[in-house]
DNA sequence: CCGGATCCGGTTAGATACTG
DNA sequence: CAGTATCTAACCGGATCCGG
């Protein structure tokens, strides 16, 4: 069940037991960026089976770092919470996440590009300050990708909540931007600002000035954003 | 040869492909207290099959974290230095190791004692500005270990460097330390102080006032030593 | 839909021995 | 000193299936 121990008494050892092994700190990020439910976790892991998902929810709980809790229902629901020693495990990713933005070359990275995340990592993200008190929709158009992945609507309603859909709600739409997945991309990770984008064309977008120039503010970037690169 | 990508843009996913693989921070650990040759970073993870520590440095050069050096000999001899970037990990060893000192029960570490490694790593620790300004030699005993791991000497030199020896170097003892080995871990670990040992009669020191009054200040403790355990 | 469990083939890690 | 070689056991990825 278990991974076989290091057989160290240094904590460092201790906690990586827990920690490195595969999926783990992936997972971990998932929970502290919020989510709760087993296909919300599946969402921001899709390239993990569900089998291991199950399997290290399983570990993190038995090591006191996710609590499982049943929402009564119907239908009957699991939510695994983090727990304190869970939250207290956020410096640790934000460490590995600076450390990964300062000095892993993003070419490598920049080859594995997926909408459904950078769609779902940006309406978690999303600064609703700057955003009109009415609701505001923005279109995002990926003229490159097929049909499935190509349109994806992002909905702030008047109470400030965040929707994402791919399939058209119907709504009036605000703000279109057309883009490339992979600028779209660099600018989420801060590796390129939206004037710049604009500016070379790989970028256009088509509605109320007041909308487009507030852009880069209210499009929450990546956490790791701010950090300088110094590799790739 | 490498792992398969985990397949994501986001940071922490790029930088726990290079850190998150079994034995990798262990290995790190050593790299950052110091060590630079394979069969002293051997020494720091004895349970590490050599060909896999070759297949991680293999790696960590590869991704620009250490350096590899040929010191002209004879016997020629290849060094592993950590790098810019590899020194910028020491945060997230850091990171690490404080959360595991806070959540990770101790009882399961603690059945996992090693003499060589606590000598070893009390001999990098250990804080000399108290100690006389003469050669000064410790002899701890482990009454309870076979004949070959007993007995280990702390030797201080005047020029301020330490060795560790495990046969008897032939010089007259300043103190005599006696005590299990898992008390002198726990003291390592600042789970205990050595006052605390000595009261119990779990610590026997035999020796000059002044070297016993001291040792608190002149053995160094482990780095996390300084963070409360919540757990265990 | 939600939350998994099962099965199978390929990869990785552990143990031990050996070499230039 | 600084690694290879070899063999076996454990783990992981991917697909499929299942009960509520």
């Amino acid at each position: 069940m278990t991974n076989e121990s290091y057989r160290q008494f240094c904590p460092v050892a201790m906690a990586a037991e827990v920690l490195c092994t595969r999926w783990t700190v992936i997972v971990l990020r998932e929970l502290i960026a919020g989510s709760t439910r087993f296909n919300e976790l599946r969402r921001g892991v899709p390239r993990m089976s569900p089998a291991l998902l199950s399997k290290r929810l399983g570990e993190l709980e038995q090591a006191g770092i996710v609590k499982r809790s049943r929402i009564p229902g119907p239908p009957e629901i699991e939510a695994y919470c983090l727990t304190q020693a869970g939250r207290d495990l956020q410096p640790v990713v934000e460490a590995i996440g600076m450390w990964g933005q300062k000095w892993v070359e993003t070419e490598p990275s920049l080859e594995n590009l997926d909408p459904e995340l950078l769609m779902w990592d940006m309406r978690r993200n999303l600064n609703t300050d700057p955003v009109p008190r009415r609701r505001t929709v923005i279109e995002f158009i990926y003229p490159e990708l097929p049909e499935s992945q190509r349109k994806w609507w992002l909905i702030v309603e008047p109470d400030r909540t965040v929707d994402l859909c791919h399939i058209d709600p119907g709504f009036d739409v605000d703000l279109y931007a057309t883009v490339d997945l992979r600028t779209m991309t660099e600018i989420w990770m801060g590796l390129r600002s939206v004037a710049n984008a604009v500016d070379r064309e790989a970028l256009v977008l088509v509605g109320p000035r007041a909308l487009i120039d507030t852009m880069q503010s209210w499009l929450g970037l990546s956490p790791f954003a701010a950090q300088d690169k110094l590799a790739g």
